[in-house]
DNA sequence: TTGAAAGCGATACCAG
DNA sequence: CTGGTATCGCTTTCAA
């Protein structure tokens, strides 16, 4: 186990000062060739490795940034959403000496505690809810922040798919195939995604000239899928496809169509939102609106590093294409 | 944006010296009732929170481990496995100060050069595969390693399910309810997990005094299920029940015996390993063995944490037990 | 039990 | 362009 070599142990090989030392290493223009070359080679032999600590105590940045993600929202972590995001995020910053910190929040009182400039460089919020008042007071603390998903009302710095977009993709896909009598099941209201979804759904049924009355909610579950279904057959027998606002919900539609000897997509066609692995396996294999969850948490860092670098605007947004996924249900 | 208070600023309140300060922090036996109460309240008071690079730089401990996860391995992020592991992980360090690192391995030469005891205390890595060199790297270099998942060859601490177990559960399960011609779609024998279900099954075969004669192998996909189970099916059209050593595989299982128009679980019963959001969703749901994923992770850290203390045994291996979660589809 | 003083390993400023 | 020096905030002797 051995010790790892010092800074001063690198000038001293090298025939120079710490000074110069340390310019070469944070890449100073202020370096001679000479210096540079006698410098990296005395790195290189000694194997030297710039003692993060003693940096971040002097420069007042710590070089990390916090992933924070809500304990109780057990979604994210039985979701691959999460982790594609984590995947996305770490991407980011693959060439940028900067560190991942996760914090999975318990206790949000603790967590504003210690997320301070002390401890993170900033932060990147993996919220589902609009009402998150933690960004805001991270800001007002100097903090920078970035959330996942589109805050519903709080103003903030957000990376979103363009949920509006994808729902309609969806139900645009339904229309083209000659389906009459669409059918939408929606998301919870008091969450952006849930309105944005709906939003679109509905823009689309306008645009194709057709009548957005068969609209149930729910909360993104199975079983409400299921439910608002049954609700919408209720009214709308003559019902031919179903847009939901999640793939849970649109499994859960597949069930009591099958329930119902409906045939899919022959009776009815049904398109989900998210084309996770539920989709990918429902039976018949589900049509999904594809989000570029990998690519929102990259984003995310950059936006979050520009903002620390103090290059990005106060509270920009950056929100990205969705596509949709064609499978066998419609 | 307040400035956070010094160590020294704290002692100035309290009117005592920095080394009082510091005991009492730290929790040092040797310091008085008194002077404990005045620290506190000058803690209190100015919101203090102790500078970790400082004391880092000094401790030469970092207060943080690294959960390590392979980049090439896609399916930990597009698997809600991952997102369990960190959420157990993250829950094992609750109460410990101690901060969770995540990296993502790209490039494991580099990886390998940064994992040192100047950036982090120990190690927690995901590994699907057995033959890691990373863990011996790191002990070698005095960085304390926790496995999960058994590695395959190399010895190293580790967590894992009782894989064997979980198989011989679920083996048990089809014996019992009257089946007679087990068929086993079995995963690669090239990882630990592999090896383990299909020795876990073929024991429970034997114990029913039932013939293991019904073995194909795939690589714990849906079409490498889909694909063995046809194989067993020519040999031995009489099936009567599958265990699948996944999910996926399980799931391509079903959509084989669909398509054959045989009844599931009337003509064939099938189970899973995973209990997944795919053997939830899988018409009809799958019975499925479910691995403890997030008290893997706790775990984990448990034993790290005990390494890095030094309290531990030097090659520790903990084994969790699964339970079998009985669905539709047996 | 306590305070004072000496570092930990880097950066940044300074005069040269 | 360069080397010395002060400094970051904390822990840890050491002497009192």
């Amino acid at each position: 186990m051995k010790e790892r070599p010092t800074l001063e142990e690198v000038a001293r090989r090298a025939g120079v000062g710490r000074g110069t030392v340390s310019r070469v290493i944070n890449g100073s223009p202020r370096a001679s060739e000479q210096a540079r070359a006698a410098v990296n080679a005395a790195i290189a032999e000694l194997g030297y490795i710039p003692n993060r600590a003693a940096r971040s105590l002097v420069t007042r940045r710590t070089d990390s940034v916090a992933l924070v993600v809500p304990e109780s929202e057990e979604r994210f972590f039985t979701e691959p959403f999460f982790g594609r995001v984590v995947r996305g995020v770490s991407a980011g910053l693959r060439d940028s000496e900067v560190q991942l910190l996760l914090a999975i929040a318990q206790d949000r009182r603790r967590l504003g505690h210690y997320l301070t400039r002390q401890h993170v460089d900033g932060v990147i919020l993996l919220s589902l809810h609009g009402e998150d008042p933690l960004p805001g007071e991270l800001e007002s603390r100097g903090v920078p922040a970035v959330l996942i998903g589109r805050p519903l009302t709080t103003p903030a710095a957000y990376v979103d798919a363009d949920n509006a977009g994808g729902a309609r993709l969806a139900v645009e896909h339904l229309a083209a195939s000659g389906r009459r009598r669409i059918g939408i099941l929606a998301g919870p209201q008091d969450m952006a995604v849930g309105v944005a979804r709906l939003a679109g759904a509905t823009e689309a049924l306008a645009a194709a000239g057709l009548p957005a009355d068969l609209v149930a909610y729910g909360d993104f579950s199975e079983a409400s899928g299921a439910a608002a279904l049954r609700e919408l057959l209720d009214t709308a027998p003559d019902l031919d496809a179903v847009f939901a606002a999640s793939d849970p919900m649109a499994a859960g539609a597949l069930r009591v169509l099958r329930s119902l000897g409906r045939a899919v997509p022959g009776d009815v066609a049904v398109a989900g939102f998210d084309d996770s692995v539920i989709a990918e396996h429902a039976d018949p294999p589900l049509t999904s609106v594809h989000q570029p969850v990998e690519a929102m948490g990259t984003a995310a860092v950059r936006l979050l590093l520009d903002r620390i670098a103090g290059t990005a605007p106060d509270r920009p947004a950056v929100v990205l294409d969705t596509h949709l996924t064609i499978r066998q249900s419609t």
